[in-house]
DNA sequence: CATGAATGAGTATTCATTCAT
DNA sequence: GATGAATGAATACTCATTCAT
């Protein structure tokens, strides 16, 4: 009961600071959410704040290590980087609220917290930097601005969370695939889509975050997105 | 001095809503950014509510303009797109307070405004359609998911407001050649940089948004991202 | 407790509402009044119009009902009539701060809580108008405008509780009394007060108001108005 | 020109604080009424209390005036009470707002102009108990309780402000006539209606108010109570 | 004569949080 | 474990009033 609690207040949380913003979610929208009463909220949080931060510390905790399971030991620049960006789109795809306030909350954490957050982001950062980098000095990769690049290709695939719908035409492997395809596209390499481990992306995920995905089944019909 | 106070609030709104989030600022805020008293506030604004629906609009009329002079009758689809992705990333650059506040403040609305910028919004998206449509209708675009990219492109686009500094290694042009490289990379068509009209695009947002430019000027210095 | 600061709360409300009016009472004032902080003043209402709103159909739901228990199954209109006098004059006696606060801020309602309440007045009206044209249609009563003879009469009535003070050298009774006396001479009906039934009218006020009344115990000394 | 604006800034403070009483008015809705800027308002008033209490004092000078005028010689006390009656009506009919403000918005006086405003209704109710006490005395009236009775007659009269409306079917003198009578039978005595100066008071009002009247003529249609 | 600009103090209401039960 | 009661501080916004122009 008390970890039910507990994680339908953070459930609550998480879908309101999505939804309204950390200033825009009053104490009393995340009691009614989670079907407590404001004060049964404090026996399973700190404070407001520390909630937040806490969402965001495990987020980005459970993105990092999902990058780490699916880049190490692939030797393959290309692939390395192919692999972190699908599993960048399918979490963004599947946990769009979590990633949504990771992306977009960080102004409301005070300064301490703020640091915490943006050493796992720089760390997370690092790991993209890494493969292109190293795609870069394979010669597999072109681009005449790393940097700028990595930047733009993050920004691109952060943004799924904000349009993508499970509704919509796309499975979560053909949106990887298609995110993976111009990220290499981006990067002046021809497609190596084939190779890509779809499947350990989406297993990464769904441990990671403990939810069951659909897999690769079919389009669920007609989404928000024409195509 | 009316004029100046009118001024002094909005660019104070601007800068704080894009910092602070709209719910993250205060009217004391507010007032004290505009050197005011909050009740003084009032002479030049309606609620606070209207205040960000009115920059929310003009913001995104000021992007529709723009865009429509820079793409309107520009024959060439991808010289099209070209020029709407140049402008869209030196808006950004150049404007990152208004866009962030057009693209993160949009839950803060009421029904009503958000109507209002939503269509302005999709009005916008449409010409970013219409070219891509007819960059592949021509052959000249390459994509198995036109709408998909499209959102992909936008997204990677808008993330410049985030990240990019003036002070930085890239001068605006340099900025805007590379992501509209990125965008026809993505678009498997071959780079025809030369040919953007990147000074038209430069005038478009001078003019619309009546700021002055450094224009092609050389970098400033080292910025807060690594090249 | 609950209870109790609730009542507090409808109490300080009345009697602030009564002497200093809608407008000219500030949540503080309430709140002073009812001994809480303005932010617990929240825990037993409403909003402040919502209070009023309250206090106002609430008594008026009383003296409509307490008039239906004096004046139903009375035959004679002479005695219904009377009876409604007299209850009406030890109503604004007893309860002065409730009939000044519905007789004085129906400007402050809301339309749709004035349409409820103008509503409720109408029907307690209406039970005087039967009765004065019941008693001109027995021949018992004698007057050439009955509609303006019916609002003097409630003016007259309505105005004992601007001036009545328990302390004053008259009891309830010799009050009411006097006041159907008034009403009888007004209607051209020799009196006939000794048939009224001011015990009755006593009983259902202290009922229906949930007070104690000093019944027809003598005066307290001199009052202030003179006799 | 300033005269013009001085009146329009007292007409609209009548009319205003009439409808939403003292505390209900802004300081914004009286400049908008009397079509003047906020600040110009202060050219023609001194604060808003004092006009307030300008007003009220005025017009309980210009009642006194007029029922001393119409009350002064006349020796026998059923006549004189009459007038009274009469003029108290007519001048309730023919200016409702103002001595509507006068009855009801006391509560908002400084206690020094309260003092100013109480006297001078005690001074006129005088006139009132008088003519009460010399019609006892000479044995034409017959009442228990004389206080009593003159404040009933009292309220009742006043209640004309709250009702009467000159598009209804009573001209005032029919108005009057049947106050006057109604305030005789009270007192136990016989109609005296035809004695009755109802042009008198029907000029002094017209004077001591400077209106015009429209006198004794026929119903304007049906008005809001019927009869 | 008229007003736009300005504001300190005030408005009603909500905030996140604590605590006794 | 759960919550009704409570509140100091904050919220957005309005008040009556002044004054320079």
């Amino acid at each position: 009961m008390a970890v039910d609690s507990r994680e339908r207040v953070r459930a609550a949380a998480v879908k309101l600071f999505a939804g309204k913003g950390f200033h825009g979610t009053g104490i009393r929208d995340l009691a009614q959410a989670a079907k407590l009463s404001s004060a049964s909220l404090y026996h399973y949080m700190g404070t407001k704040e520390e909630l937040l931060a806490g969402i965001m510390r495990e987020s980005l905790e459970r993105l990092l290590e999902a990058a780490t399971l699916v880049s190490g030991g692939v030797a393959d620049p290309r692939l390395r980087l192919g692999n972190l960006v699908a599993l960048h789109v399918m979490t963004h795809a599947v946990q769009p609220d979590e990633t949504r306030v990771v992306d977009n909350e960080v102004h409301a954490l005070s300064a301490v917290a703020k640091r915490t957050v943006v050493k796992l982001r720089d760390d997370y950062e690092l790991l993209w930097a890494e493969a292109i980098d190293a795609g870069i000095a394979a010669g597999a990769f072109d681009t005449a601005r790393p940097a700028v690049t990595r930047l733009a290709l993050l920004e691109m695939c952060s943004g799924v969370a904000r349009w993508y719908s499970p509704r919509g035409p796309l499975t979560l492997d053909q949106l990887a695939a298609h995110f993976a395809e111009l990220a290499m596209r981006a990067l002046g390499c021809a497609g190596i889509g084939g190779e890509l481990d779809l499947e350990r992306c989406r297993t990464v995920v769904s441990q990671v975050w403990k939810v069951k995905l659909r897999g690769t089944g079919g389009p669920g019909g007609a989404g928000p997105y024409p195509d």
